[in-house]
RNA sequence: GCGGCUAUAGUUCAGUGGCAGAACGCCGCUCUGUGGCAGCGGAUGUCGUGGGUUCGAACCCCACUAGCCGCCCCA
């Protein structure tokens, strides 16, 4: 192989190229519209409920995140994006600035910021978007990802404290997944007490562990120390019969707590959604108080089996130096949902295939564009242009060729692309007319200008 | 942040020290206004990047980068 290297002057320098960074990723169109199907069937679903959009910045004040999610949790201590943006003049001071890790808090600093409290009502709010953490990414997890959320918050008098809420989200969470078409979701959810609950389990948690702390696992003795609520999930073998030795969270809810929780129990009941109680599912979020909940799938997510989380937040607003605003969310790992269904569409395909019917090529069909314009020689480009026009604003979905193309390359294309072939060559312009030919049927007609709509949406398939 | 596995054509992958390969896809021709089928032909490429060992490296060694799997954590 001789690459005539000799004028190694005139060559250019290969250049290195940019791949997208670690832990992010393209979606291609093959991709998207499964993506928009979830974000459009999450907005109408929650739009039944009666929620609105809200849409708030991508990056915030570091001192967001440390103030509600936890100065101690791995997010805030280790994973975010974080940067000092530089001060404009010398009287002003550097602002610590960092990617948003979560949505929750975020929402609430416009709650208090635009004093939506003051409106008396209940305010429902969803959001759809892009979240970073700097975590090493695995199947599931990256370092751009994108969650659905949604929050319910609202001054006391607006019934934001109401188990009717707690129900209710989790209800429409139900019925999101399975108009998804979600299969074998399961749903743990427990009440992790008010804020005073917290501190007198975690007193007598502290007392608990310190005695056996010694005989744990490294990770569960740094736990111990740092958070001790975390020792309760862990899923270490060795450590399991000194954690179900611990106190439980349930024998230190106040009445109110407990009370609280029975109630979004028997809603759940009479709604008819399967839950579990899973006394020991501790959330990592500081600001997480009474309910909090988790939906798992077992399919197409490896290890990471959490498709969503959520709980209520009673005291965050005030951590935040806002008014007293109960509130309760959720947050949906888009990715998450994604790998799920495509795992449960390819288990469904294969499924068909074994039972004979043929799926892939109905899908194949309803993507096809109505039509494809080929112009015979590059004197028609103009006209299969305009006539694309016409079509386009009649609302069907056109695709051009070139005159250029030879006419097996058209056919080609065209086939691959859409339902019909219309040709353009220098008869069918001077005599206005469009030869049209049918795919599925094979059959062809040479059809005036002022008849193709008509005909066409006539013409089968 | 830690551990394991992986990285070769557009894609899926084979190639374990001696000429860079297959299938699918792509392009061309058979066939210049009629495609799909078939036949024939063609291009696939910094073998992830950089270094080392060797007469010789896609192959062995080291480092880096990225992906996957697990740990941690979380959605």
């Amino acid at each position: 192989m001789s690459s005539s290297n000799q004028e190694g002057a005139a060559k250019t320098q290969p250049r290195p190229t940019i791949k997208a960074v670690r832990g992010t990723r393209d979606l291609l169109p093959d991709q998207t519209p499964l993506w928009n199907h979830v974000e459009s069937t999450a907005r109408a679903v929650f739009a039944r409920y009666g929620f609105g959009e809200i849409r708030t910045p991508i990056f915030e004040d570091t001192s967001l995140f440390s103030r509600s999610v936890g100065e101690e949790t791995d997010i805030v201590s280790k994973e975010m994006f974080t940067w000092e943006d530089r001060a404009r003049a010398a009287s002003e001071k550097a602002q610590s600035l960092t990617l948003r890790p979560e949505s929750t808090a975020g929402v609430v600093r416009a709650y208090i910021e635009h004093k939506l409290g003051e409106t008396g009502s209940l305010q429902k709010l969803y959001y759809i978007g892009p979240q970073f953490r700097r975590e090493r990414p695995q199947r599931g997890r990256y370092r751009q990802f994108w969650q659905i959320g949604a929050e319910v918050i609202g001054p006391q008098t607006s019934g934001s404290e109401s188990p009717l809420r707690d129900a209710e989200l989790l209800e429409m969470l139900a019925s999101y997944l399975d108009e998804l078409g979600v299969k074998g979701w399961r749903l743990e959810l427990n009440s992790v007490g008010n804020a005073e609950d917290r501190t007198r389990f975690n007193v007598a948690l502290r007392e608990a562990l310190a005695p056996v702390r010694e005989r744990m696992c490294p990770d569960n003795q740094r736990r111990a120390e740092t958070n001790p609520l975390r020792v309760l999930d862990s899923k270490e073998e060795q450590d399991q019969d000194i954690i179900n030795a611990l106190p439980k969270i349930a024998d230190f809810l106040s009445d109110a707590s407990r009370e609280h929780f029975a109630q979004v129990l028997a809603a759940l009941d009479a709604c008819g959604v399967p839950y579990h109680v899973n006394p020991r599912l501790v959330r990592g979020l500081d600001y997480y108080t009474r309910t909090t909940f988790e939906f798992t799938v077992t399919t197409g997510l490896g290890t990471q089996n959490a498709l969503l989380g959520g709980g209520r937040y009673d005291g965050l607003s005030e951590m935040l130096g806002g008014p007293k605003a109960p509130g309760i969310g959720f947050a949906i790992g888009e990715d998450r949902l994604i790998l799920t269904l495509q795992a449960q569409i390819e288990e469904a395909e294969r499924d068909a295939k074994q039972a004979g019917s043929d799926i892939e090529s109905q899908v194949e069909k309803a993507r096809k564009l109505d039509a494809y314009i080929a112009p015979l020689s590059a004197g028609q480009n103009a006209a299969a242009l305009k006539l694309a026009r016409d079509l386009r604003k009649e609302g069907l979905t056109i695709e051009v060729g070139d005159g250029s193309f030879k006419l097996r390359k058209s056919f080609d294309t065209a086939d691959k692309l859409a339902r019909h072939i219309m040709l353009l060559g220098e008869d069918e312009v001077a005599s206005h007319t469009v030869t049209v030919k049918t795919f599925a049927t094979g059959t062809q007609e040479r059809i005036p200008r002022e008849a193709l709509l008509k005909v066409l949406r006539m013409i089968p398939g």
